[in-house]
DNA sequence: ATTATTTGACCACC
DNA sequence: GGTGGTCAAATAAT
């Protein structure tokens, strides 16, 4: 939709200078004997992600609506297929609530990109102890759970566990496929404006040992994730295949289909951070990205992805999500930090939006 | 006691 | 009136 906006240069000119960065720091890595192998491939991941990304939003930009371009699952685009709309903020709420009346009566007003919205299919694979969510590296609380017209199972609907503490009006539904029980559609809405939005990256170096340990396992997310849509896309194929091994309910403890819930529902989740996500999707439209994800590891996908340590770390940062960790953060590279806040990831509540 | 989840009711939109 | 999204009281979990 229209030219690059705004939002999108920024982004591509985020991505570019990521990917320079990260260049610098492989370089660094090269000279540096102790380095890991594991962590140059990483970083050269993560700069092939950040090109992609890059790539992306021009060819979005050039092209209306961005098409997978890879084979596959992909990440595809869709015009805002879900929900159109919602129901109500009557109170405080809600990420897209852009029915204040002045919206209505200025619809010129509106041209500014509407709530970022996306969705992700997340299968679960096999190995997945009971009560291990997924995480994606937020906590969140559910505050809701519908029966959908048509769809077998019920949706599930999460907010940021910090909407009161921070405002942070991120929130994402939860739904099973009908086709494929072990697959969860995912949507998330709004990006996080809380802590746990911070950028890996940002966060400065924790003295704890559970912190260190969660920081690495941040990093590894990050890196998995910054890559994910682009270079999983060929091994989702693989990954669904296999999941329809596991007993769903290993899988998801949690999800509304089963009852016997624990406290970790909140931290079920998909792995993708809306930051990051607009980053190849424009915000302004949702999409949809296929993701494979496990509590015990994204088995699936670990060689390919040189993720490996997700696994073992990720379980270990679900345990901490669910029990109300704070110092989780799952940025997971966005790029502008506040600066964003303007655009796409901005939130329609703030009144300088509409002024 | 505190915090999170469940679930029916409520509300806005179509 | 039907539907999806949210609220909030009740309940469960810790």
């Amino acid at each position: 939709m229209e030219n690059m906006g705004d939002w999108e240069q920024r982004n591509l000119i985020y991505e570019l200078t990521q990917g320079r960065e990260l260049a610098k720091q492989l370089q660094l890595h090269l000279n540096v004997p102790s380095s890991s192998q594991e962590t140059m491939e990483s970083l050269l991941q993560r700069i092939q992600g950040s090109y992609e990304k890059a790539l992306s939003i021009l060819k979005w930009n050039t092209s209306v609506a961005m098409e997978v371009q890879t084979a596959g699952l992909a990440t595809r685009m869709v015009e805002a297929p879900l929900s159109p709309r919602s129901g109500s903020p009557r109170s405080e709420d809600s990420d897209r609530d852009n029915k204040d009346p002045e919206m209505k009566d200025n619809p010129k007003k509106r041209r500014t990109l509407p709530t970022p919205r996306w969705t992700q299919l997340v299968p679960v694979t096999p190995g997945t102890p009971l009560e291990v969510p997924l995480d994606d590296g937020f906590t969140w609380r559910k505050y809701g759970q519908k029966d959908i017209l048509g769809a077998k199972h019920p949706r599930g609907y999460y907010r940021c566990a910090h909407r009161n503490a921070q405002g942070c009006l991120a929130t994402k539904q939860v739904q099973r496929s009908d086709e494929d029980p072990l697959i969860f559609e995912i949507t998330y809405h709004g990006s996080h404006t809380c802590t746990q939005a911070v950028s890996p990256s940002q966060i400065p170096p924790s003295s704890s040992q559970e912190n260190q340990n969660q920081d690495a396992n941040l990093i590894n997310q990050q890196q998995s994730l910054n890559n994910l849509p682009m270079n999983l896309q060929k091994e989702l194929r693989v990954v669904t295949e296999d999941l329809d091994v596991i007993p769903q309910q290993q899988a998801y403890a949690s999800f509304p289909d089963f009852p016997p819930t624990s406290n970790v529902t909140t931290a079920f989740s998909s792995s993708m951070m809306g930051k990051f996500s607009p980053s190849f999707i424009s915000p302004a439209e949702s999409g949809t990205n296929y993701f494979p994800m496990s509590a015990t590891g994204i088995h699936g996908v670990q060689e390919n992805l040189n993720v490996q340590s997700s696994g073992p770390l990720i379980t270990d940062t679900i345990s901490a999500a669910t029990s109300t960790t704070n110092s989780l953060t799952a940025g997971l590279g966005f790029p502008f930090g506040n600066i964003e806040f303007e655009d796409p990831n901005f939130t329609f509540n703030d009144p300088r939006f509409f002024s």
